[in-house]
DNA sequence: GCTCTCGATGTAAGCGCATACACTCGTCGG
DNA sequence: CCGACGAGTGTATGCGCTTACATCGAGAGC
């Protein structure tokens, strides 16, 4: 390619050259402008602009000891349908028909909220002057991606779970990181099971190093910072709004399975609202006369069905509160067969904001987790720390948001 | 804290003094490993794991002439609720009820593709050694996104018109570039209008540093790669299944706006589909004697329906091809109103794969575009690109999935 | 008129790593 | 027994940038 300088990129030096000053004025005017005269500026800017200069991040990352870089760890596998589907289609190169008569096939990631998490993230980093990398984690190689991203970043936001403790531990070593409790149904997070008051509701940083290990924070715990979301506040609140809209009768609640972290926290929430005696068995009294009673569920659609199904043979309550989306539909099924007018009759409330929960008839009232909030939230408290890597860790508790559908009736 | 090493991080330096070997054969080991004896290189190895030495990304970047890292320029805004929504709520840290009725607060991305999108590559990324970074294109400070981008990665790959061609071939300046068309509702694609044979569809390369204006590919198109999706051989395919599962009758295609690349390359598919005469106008027979008429709508859900009541005063469809899936499903209600029964008498397609797709009743046969696909393509272009940085623009049309639904019917 | 101060700019020393090249020392063919 | 060879390792340089420190002038203060 004769004439044409396709040579390698510019650097400090042919700017410097090109504006007729030293490269520690280039440098000056790209990372503190009014630490130099305005006519210089004007003379390297127009250097960098006819030269076609951009900053090498690897040399400024080296220079100035920090890489103006975040990772986000998201659970992830490795192109799951890539060796199956994709490659075998697009081997062929042509339209695949797929069967989704039954929905299955719509989408590999199904209720896909880490759109948002990312989103969320990037833009907070952003706002502060850094890029994001992302990462999924894989079950092979996970010691290799951790490593990696660890030289490459300032700080690490990890959603919770999707890599080993132990792991996190020895593979990040002094860089700074954050636990993001990730989706419900993927994790756990909301066991909140001691004693703390209706304050941790409220979004208040809660500093404690020494939280009982339950939880996404296992050995690890009580070193890092972590940005949990309030399934205790979030049923708490939605059963108060339910206990103001539902006819009169008794409730039921359709806890999750006893072994989930997530159910406990709902649980918890649940007699947090319902008050009165029975606090600890499978039913009772509300503060406010109220008679409610508790069934296993175990966050499945047939469980719900099936538990409620049994229990309208005896009783017809006047509201459903489920531990989840899941069981919420099918306790909705179990309903409409039983011939109980939703929400005339019996109110119904579900957990999650999964997809179905907004096309059921009648739409189901549900809680969605902050998602978007959860990664800026995340990406502040990293930049905290990243600030001070000395100061205590630190809990964030995401208040939730209640989407409030036909399935609990007129609101307000 | 006295006698903690809490001191920075160890290098090259402190695990070579470590092992008593030379820095030099620190970075062997870690690089070549086999270029080291066996015993030498288990001392490295133990030094380092004692150590807890992690390399250092900039370094490695800087010396190595490359950064390992990826780009992904997503469609997005600056936080679009966080101003909003979420700082107001945040203040308070109190739960937040949101009156959900209309399905409208469901999600503040509807039809959130790219999650996939960002999935395919990071996991294409990682696959060939390289991270992957993504920004999201603001509205302001476009330009300091891209430039700092730019330093950052070994090569980007941009959801077209998430900023300006003009913008990319000015801050890219040397980076490898590679266009990635984004959602069809959100820019134009498919605008294969030119005269191109139906072995476009076959997914295979085509070279072209020609193609027509027209489509993401504006000033910049002649100079970088592409990946796009294959919008009219999309429809072809579909037509053709249509045909042969559809009741005898005439055929509606429901075209979109005129001036949407979308809506001219779903048209040249399913004329490419029907085939037979009236190719120019807006009705005719197809090669198999198929009557067809095609309506204008306008990618709306009013406007399929209102296309399609007027059309039910004078003739009764067999079959109802919409442009895309807010049309067809106000198709759906407009033959539902006429008392047509679907997929009985008629049957009816969309195109996009929009949520609301596979909650409809009866659920809409679709075409999805192949986000993770497109992902993981765009990559692999990508690396085909750093590789060889002279060859010849490549453009790379991806086949959709055709997403077989109840509402053409049973299916083979 | 001379020193002092301070703003503007240049000089130079790394940042941590990869790697070309030099060097050492067995091994093997002759 | 000697030189060529090659595997294994060390030395030294530079990647492009930031920044502490030195330098230089031009007013300010006396």
């Amino acid at each position: 390619m004769p004439g044409v300088p396709e040579s390698k990129s510019p650097t400090v030096y042919d700017v410097a050259r090109q504006a007729e000053v030293s490269i520690a004025t280039v440098s000056r005017v790209l990372r503190r402008p009014d630490k130099v005269a305005a006519a210089t500026r004007e003379r390297v800017m127009a250097a960098v602009q006819q030269l076609g200069y951009v900053p090498n991040a690897s040399a400024r990352g080296l220079a100035g000891r920090r890489t103006g870089v975040l990772g986000l760890l998201i659970p992830g596998h490795d192109l799951p349908t890539t060796s199956d589907r994709e490659d075998a289609r697009s081997a062929t190169g042509e339209v695949a028909f797929i069967d989704d008569r039954d929905g299955s096939a719509a989408d590999p990631f199904r209720n896909r909220y880490f759109e948002q998490l990312v989103r969320g993230a990037e833009a907070a980093a952003w706002r502060e002057g850094y890029a994001l990398m992302v990462a999924a984690g894989r079950d092979m190689g996970r010691e290799v991606v951790m490593h990696d991203l660890a030289g490459r970043v300032d700080g690490l936001a990890a959603v919770s779970r999707t890599v080993p403790d132990e792991l996190l531990r020895t593979s990040i070593g002094r860089t700074p990181l954050v636990l993001v409790a990730g989706h419900s149904t993927a994790d756990g997070d909301g066991a909140d099971g001691g004693g703390e008051g209706a304050d941790r509701a409220e979004g208040a940083d809660v500093t404690d190093g020494t939280v009982d290990g339950v939880g996404p924070r296992g050995a690890i715990g009580t070193t890092a910072d972590a940005v949990r979301v309030d399934n205790r506040g979030g049923m708490r609140a939605l059963v108060e709004h339910v206990l103001t809209v539902k006819p009169p009768g008794p409730v039921l609640y359709l806890a999750g399975p006893p072994d989930s972290p997530d159910a406990a926290g709902r649980a918890a929430g649940f007699r947090d609202a319902i008050g009165g005696d029975g606090a600890g068995g499978d039913g009772g009294t509300g503060r406010d006369g109220t008679a409610w009673t508790e069934l296993l569920g175990d966050f499945t659609w047939q469980g719900g069905h099936d538990a409620v199904a049994a229990h309208l043979e005896q009783d017809t309550p006047a509201a459903v509160i489920a531990a989840n989306d899941q069981s919420a539909l099918g306790a909705l099924a179990a309903l409409r067969e039983g011939g109980v007018d939703v929400p005339g009759t019996c109110v119904v409330t579900g957990f999650d904001g999964i997809d179905e929960s907004r096309w059921s008839t009648p739409a189901l009232t549900t809680v969605r987790q902050p998602m978007l909030d959860l990664g800026v939230r995340a990406v502040e408290l990293l930049l905290r720390r990243i600030a001070d890597p000395g100061a205590p860790a630190t809990e964030l508790l995401l208040p939730v948001d209640v989407l409030l559908r036909h399935s609990c009736g007129p609101h307000r």
